[in-house]
This record gives C-alpha cells, structure tokens and sequence, in this order.
RNA sequence: GCUCCGGUGGUGUAGUUGGUUAACAUACCCGCCUGUCACGUGGGAGAUCGCGGGUUCAAGUCCCGUCCGGAGCGCCA
C-alpha cells in the first residue's frame, strides 16, 4: 500500500524557488502533448498551470498516456527549473516545471463541450455562444474568465466589508421572506402553508427595514442583500440580484455622497491598483439631461448637446419655430445618408418625431435641413469643417432623451469611449413626475425620499418644481447605485402620500409599521444601495452581469442548468392551498 | 406585448446572383514521434444546415409560419 499523498501547493502557485522540492499536485488536466516518448501534462487549478513531465522510464508513463482533458489527476513529483529556452514566458509557472514520479488518476471526464483551457495558458478564450455556456455552466465557470470574474467580486466585497467596518459600519441581515408592497417593481410571491391564501414576498429592497434600524439607533448600517424584481430582464438586470446595501443617520447628503466616494474609490484601489481622483464630479439632473440626455451618462467620451431653441425660434422652419426645446449635437465627422437613418430609428425610438441633420463641407452647411439652420446657431455651437449637425426637436424630455440615445450609440460607433472608469454623481433629482398614464404625481426615487427643504413649501402648490435629496451613482455609463435622503418625521411622510395619492387609510394599511416606527423617534437619517453586480461588471470589462454571477438566469428569466422555473406536483401546490388553472 | 439581430458536425466559422459530394479550423478516435508548451505528423469518424410549410427542375441560400437565443423598447419605486 503506498502511503497517502497529500497537496503540498497549488500548481499555478509554483516558481523557481520551488526547484529542488518533491510536490504534490492535484487538478485537472488543461492540455496534454504526447511527443511519443515524452508526455507533457499541463495541470491546472485554480491559480493558474504548470507543465509536468513524464518520461517514459517511470512507472507512470503508462498512466499519463490514458489521461485526457479535464480528467482529475494526483501527481507526485520534483519540481526543476526549466533551461532558459525552454520556458515560458505565457504562464506564470513557466520557469518551472515538475517531474513525475507518480500520477493517480481521481476521476475521468466527457469531452468537454467546449474548450476550457485557452485562457489558462494565456490565450484568448474562444467565444462560445451563450446558451451552449449556460446550459454546460459548470464547465462555463471552469474557464478562467469566470474564475477571474467571481474573485474579483470576492475582493470587491471583502474591500467593501474592510472598508465599512473600518468606519464604524454593523451588518444586518434583512429578511428574504416579506410583506408585498405593490409599489415600483413586480414581487416574486411566495405562497404560505400556515395560513393558505396568504403570500410572502421577495423584498425588491431592504428600504424599509432599513430606515427602522437608523429608529432603533444603529446608526450606521451595510448589507450586501440579495434583492428580487419580477421585471424582464437585460443585459444589466437579473431578477434576483446584488445590493450594496447602506444606511446612515444624523447625516446629509454631502456626508454620503463623501463616505461612498471614498469607499468607492477604495474598491477600485484594492482591487485593480486604479487611483480614482476624489471627488467625483457631481452634476445635477438638469445639467446631466440637457448636456448628455440621460440621467446616467457615459463620461467616457464628451460629445455633448447644445441647446439651440432660441435661434429656431419663431423662424421659417416650421417644424423648429414653435418648439420647447430644440437640441443639436455636433459629430466630428461626415456622417453618410444611411447612417444618419439608422440613427434617427433609434431617435424614433425615444420618441423623437425624426433626426434632422446638416454637413458642414467646403466652409459651408450642406445637406439636410442645411438652408432652414439660422446664421444665430454659430452664437451656441462652434461649427467646424467635417462635422455633421444632428438636430432633434420637440418636448423637452423626449428631445433630451432622444438625442442622448443618440449620442450613446454615436459613442460606441464612432469608438469614441475612453478605456478607464468614469464615476459621477447625479443630484437634485425631481422628487415627483407625472405619471401620464395615471394621470397623477408619482415618485422619482421612491415614496419615503426627502423633498429639498428648500422646495417643500410647493409640494403642493408646484410639485414638479420641488426637488429631491436624491443622488445617482454613475460608473461608466451605467447606474451603479442610488440613494437618498429618507423623510424622517411622520407628518411630512404622510403629506408626502397624499400627494402621491395615497389616502389615509391605505398608507395605514401598507406603510403603517413605518409610520409608527416614525412618530417613536426617528433620527435624520439616508442612505443609498449600490448594484453591485452591474459595480463588479464594469470593473472587469464585461458588458452583461452574468458575466459576475456564478448562476445567471437567461433572458427569459429561466435558469438552465437546473431547469428553473419548473412545475411542482399538485400535492405540493395543495401544501400551500393553490390550483393552477389549466388555461394559463 | 413590440422592434431588430442570430440559429450550418462537439465548439467556432465559411458557404457567391438558388445548382452537383455542405468547406475550413479546432476538439474527438487510431497510428508514428524524447523537449513540447495551441507540439508535429498520417489516417478516421462526425452536420437530414433549429423545426414546419411554400416557391422552384433544383433551397443551407428565396418566401411564410413557428421554436430557441441575444440586444433594445415598454417595464424596472
């Protein structure tokens, strides 16, 4: 019986000053090159590969001629420095390689079904389509691309909870099992045994109870939460996902907007050695919409909007005369026809009415609307040679939005986006909108946001005026997180529900446990919850946050691997006291 | 619910104005090979082109429908 061997050090872990010692090592099998009267074996574990040789005067050889790709393997041997032309400057451990004396093989394996070892050894992983990755999500996840993605959200969570307990910060665990608040969001239900007919709900957030912790005095708490929204899905959405969740007392905006500045900029240094410069820059909702038409821009490029309503307006051209607002966007190139049309479906699409446009050639407008544009333009756009002017009109909103649209897709056509990271922050937020389809005011941000004090005397009278203590956490484009001020005192929370149209009654009915949690002592207090997924996703480059989740659901909302969503059986549906109707 | 894009051996791709045996790389199987590291080399197997229907002498290719996947719109306090 041979003696028990056991790990001495991961394979990728193994460097020159290694060479000399006996080792064993246990992984898979990346690769195998069979010279014939030689066989090399690159075994790979977590951290990284490492070349083993096995000659054929060994007892082994036998062995390592069986083995295959991904196979499970033990070897035992001495590491040995590699002669100069014989490394490899491609893996970590390539000036070290390790000769067998043993290989016991712990477990055979399918062809995989596709390739996994590509990364590992340095090159480019091939690009598989999606739903074969799902489907096969363990073999997906034992490429070195999620290996590296899902560490990498390790040390961002890990670099958070150093960070937040550094400043005084208590995590809380928040219940997964809740009372359903129809506002915002679809719930996920769950159906309750003990009183039949009677559901849980997902929580979409920790808000409320959070907002009770700072009541109860805890001042200042975190959670990374996972929240849960019955929406459909994107590449940026997940129906259950990731919060950094926060909440501070006795603080004001400016207060938190520094912590999560600072902790951000933390993160970032801790785990890719990124200085982000402090503070971030904070632009306002007005500004971000009227510059960028988005309310989360990408300020990885500029190509901003100038406002030009005052040189159309009351002129020959119809169409511009008589508009709110009118909006023009400058492209440092001569866009062809074509271009410009698929441009204007995406306009089309936010809802502008068209994209109007002009070239500027020769020293002169041509093209387009290029006779109707007024001489008074050059007074708000500098015009150069080369450009092409894109115009949108309209309603405030939709020409800001939809010429932000525009200029999102002109950014990534014209590869204009710098490499890096951009953070920014939003404020001064509207705290209420109109809800078109209602015919009502609704909140912004959500029903407990603090209005500006300054503002609150036309909460009433100009609601769309009142601004909010409201603030957006912008990461390359993508909204990163977003928090608020809360209304700490119960009189101001119930104007603040009359306004939104909920009576007296209902807000006891819904929001009843807040309302007295806030009449016994609630401190000032705010917070903010970060998408932490879409956070580690930008750090890593990935465009879509199944890149950072071990076990993502596709765009339907299902989950492959094990086949979620899935029928139960009627005596468990009976367990909870449903039916499911057969036409549904 | 809507718009757009895609679906060809296990994987990744090519496939022209419709034309004969659906091509290439890789992976896989079997040989040969003692310094490779995407080893090399010789051979082999593997696709009814997502599915159904239509047009045509002839469909991977054109048309209609449908399924699956992705991007986006709506939606997402």
């Amino acid at each position: 019986m041979l003696k028990p061997m056991r790990r001495t050090l991961y394979c990728g872990n193994l460097r020159e000053q290694h060479a000399g010692q006996s080792v064993v090592l246990e992984g898979w099998v990346n690769r195998r090159r069979d010279l014939g009267g030689l066989i090399f074996i690159d075994l790979r574990d977590r951290e990284g590969i490492v070349q083993v040789v096995v000659s054929p005067d060994r007892a082994c050889f036998a062995e390592a001629n069986k083995v295959r790709s991904e196979w499970v393997v033990r070897i035992e041997g001495e590491v040995r420095s590699r002669p100069a032309e014989q490394t490899n400057s491609k893996i970590k451990t390539g000036r070290v390689e390790v000769v067998a004396n043993r290989l016991e093989v712990l477990s055979e394996a399918r062809t995989p079904p596709f390739p996994i070892d590509a990364a590992w050894r340095g090159e480019e992983d091939q690009t598989v389509n999606e739903e074969v990755r799902l489907k096969n999500r363990v073999m997906d996840l034992r490429r070195r691309r999620l290996h590296d993605n899902l560490r990498l959200r390790h040390k961002v969570i890990a670099a958070i909870y150093r960070f937040l307990d550094q400043e005084g910060f208590i995590s809380v665990e928040t219940p997964y099992l809740t009372r359903s608040t129809p506002e915002g969001a679809r719930d996920f239900l769950v159906p309750s045994r003990l009183e039949p007919g009677h559901f849980y709900a997902l929580p979409q957030s920790p808000q409320l109870f959070k907002q009770m912790l700072m009541v109860a005095g805890y001042d200042r708490y975190f959670q990374i939460a996972r929240c849960f929204r019955d929406e459909d899905l994107r590449a940026d959405r997940q129906p259950d996902f990731t919060q950094l969740d926060l909440e501070m007392s006795f603080v004001t905006q400016d207060d938190l907007i520094d912590l999560n500045e600072r902790l951000a900029a933390y993160v970032v240094r801790e785990t890719t050695g990124v200085e982000l410069p402090l503070p971030f820059p904070r632009l306002t909702y007005a500004e971000v919409m009227n510059r960028y038409g988005s309310d989360k821009p990408d300020l990885r490029f500029g190509l901003e909007f100038s406002d030009v309503t005052q040189a159309f307006q009351g002129g020959e051209f119809r169409a511009f005369a008589s508009a709110e607002t009118v909006k023009v966007l400058a492209v440092p190139r001569l866009l062809p026809r074509k271009e410009i049309e698929e441009l204007e479906a995406i306009a089309k699409s936010k809802g502008a009415a068209g994209l109007a446009w002009a070239r500027i050639e020769n020293g002169a407008l041509t093209g387009g609307i290029s006779k109707f544009i007024p001489s008074s333009l050059r007074e708000q756009v500098t015009l150069t040679e080369g450009q092409t002017l894109l115009l949108v009109a309209g309603s405030w909103r939709k020409t800001v939005e939809s010429l932000g649209a525009v200029r999102l897709e002109l950014g990534r056509r014209l590869g204009l986006i710098e490499p890096g990271f951009k953070f920014l922050w939003v404020v001064d937020f509207p705290l209420l909108e109109w809800d078109e389809d209602n015919g009502r005011w609704t909140y912004m941000h959500h029903p407990f946001t603090s209005p500006n004090l300054d503002d609150l005397h036309l909460l009433e009278t100009d609601p769309g005026q009142v601004r909010a203590y409201a603030y957006d956490f912008v990461f390359n484009g993508s909204e990163a997180g977003g928090g608020s001020i809360r209304i700490h005192r119960r009189d101001l929370q119930e104007r603040m529900f009359a306004q939104l149209g909920i009576g007296p009654a209902e807000a006891q009915e819904k929001f009843g446990f807040l309302l007295e949690a806030l009449s016994y002592g609630a401190p000032p207090h705010g917070g903010i919850a970060w998408g932490l997924d879409r956070f580690v996703a930008n750090l890593a480059g990935e465009e879509s946050i199944r890149e950072v989740i071990a076990f993502p659901k596709n765009k339907e909302g299902k989950e492959t691997l094990t086949g979620a969503p899935a029928l139960v059986d009627e005596g468990q549906l009976a367990t909870v006291g449903l039916v499911v109707r057969g036409d549904s």
